[in-house]
DNA sequence: CCAAGAAATGAACTTGAATTCATTTTTAGG
DNA sequence: CCTAAAAATGAATTCAAGTTCATTTCTTGG
């Protein structure tokens, strides 16, 4: 006979999954991937090694699942957000600000994304290599209908969208290897102004 | 009785340490750190494993050794190339210049400074760290200098070069994972353009 | 050419982490 | 409360890479 899994149990199952990516975006954010064994994962989920393997496969599913969640996370804020906006402009800032705000609030986050994934092997570094041009479309989107309705002068937009976004990153990793600036909400606004003069916005 | 190494044979042995650093690169620059094993980079260079230990004495001290040899190889061609030039804007063009042409000519360098020895570990995240560092301040005190004399206006330098060395960054990285854009010369353009819009250059 | 020192070799050893699996504990439902 | 399924356990196994070392090959200088 095959049994029902209980609500109870559900929850709990889920629970175990949801602990087990959580300490592992804690646990990699501070160590290496090769110090992010699948032991220490599990001793600080409170479970054993053997029951890590009854929720992944392996442990490159679970770094892709995690990453993939964590993509996620930041999509759907990032939509949440820019829907607030009619004007580009307010639109474009607000990918970023939302960038910024979900950076500060899971400095995990910042650190796997920008940080650690890059070097863990040629697999996460061609996942991550999408998630970035995927970002860079978006703001690309945007620069191209800033340039449709004239607010823009002529350029490539493919490289403008792609300085834009550097200027984010460097500044962010600055932040999470130096501690520098210090105050990333009043850098966010020194760096649109940037970008919107680099853009040669009008007016 | 101690012999004396003839110069043919410090010749061999010079030129065996520059073929482990050299085929190091390649290796490291296509693969992830794990994958650049002592036993490929030994087989490669044409000496056994165990001989690999009586040039260097582990793998992260061969790393290390890399690191520091590439980056003063940038930083003398920098150098180089900014004393060609009296004005402070062509001195800063200068210096992106000659980054952008050593990674184009270098490729392998570009991938591992800007792709793979990020997320190796914390040590080398750690002297990556330092090295960024260091590039960044050398913009910097470009950008006070061109302040202080008035073609600037006021803002915080620290914030203008961080963003500025990120623009061309971003842009690398892209070039290094999509190929794109194909013509990094014609890029480079462009963006010392969106920078200096960027920084507010005066004229 | 020879003897001792230097360099090179690659199999063997060591280490540490990923994964497996026989066993135990917990849960479902009669 | 009982039994079979499901979940969990953690010691044992596997695997791969770093490092060592006894042995061999090459080099020096008499």
């Amino acid at each position: 006979m095959v049994y029902q899994k209980t609500e109870k149990v559900k929850a709990k199952l889920s629970s175990k999954r949801k602990k087990i990516i959580e300490v592992t975006r804690e646990i990699l954010a501070e160590n290496s991937y090769r110090e992010t064994s699948i032991k220490a994962i599990a001793t600080k989920a409170g479970i054993a090694t053997g029951t890590f393997y009854l929720y992944f496969s392996n442990k490159d599913v679970l770094i892709d699942t995690m990453v993939e969640e964590m993509y996620q996370e930041l999509l759907v804020e990032i939509k949440k957000e820019r829907s607030k906006h009619s004007d580009i402009f307010d639109k474009l800032e607000a990918s970023m600000q939302t960038c910024i705000k979900l950076f500060v609030k899971e400095e995990n986050l910042a650190k796997i994304f920008l940080v650690k994934l890059p070097g863990i092997n040629n697999a996460f570094n061609k996942k991550l290599a999408e998630i970035e041009r995927d970002l860079i479309k978006l703001t690309k989107k945007d620069l191209d209908d800033l340039k449709g309705k004239g607010f823009l002068p002529e350029q490539d937009t493919l490289v403008s969208a792609t300085a834009f976004v550097g200027t984010f990153r460097q500044v962010l990793i600055s932040w999470l290897k130096e501690g520098e600036p210090r105050d990333l909400e009043s850098a966010f606004q020194t760096l649109m102004q940037y970008n919107m003069r680099g853009l040669g916005k009008k007016g």
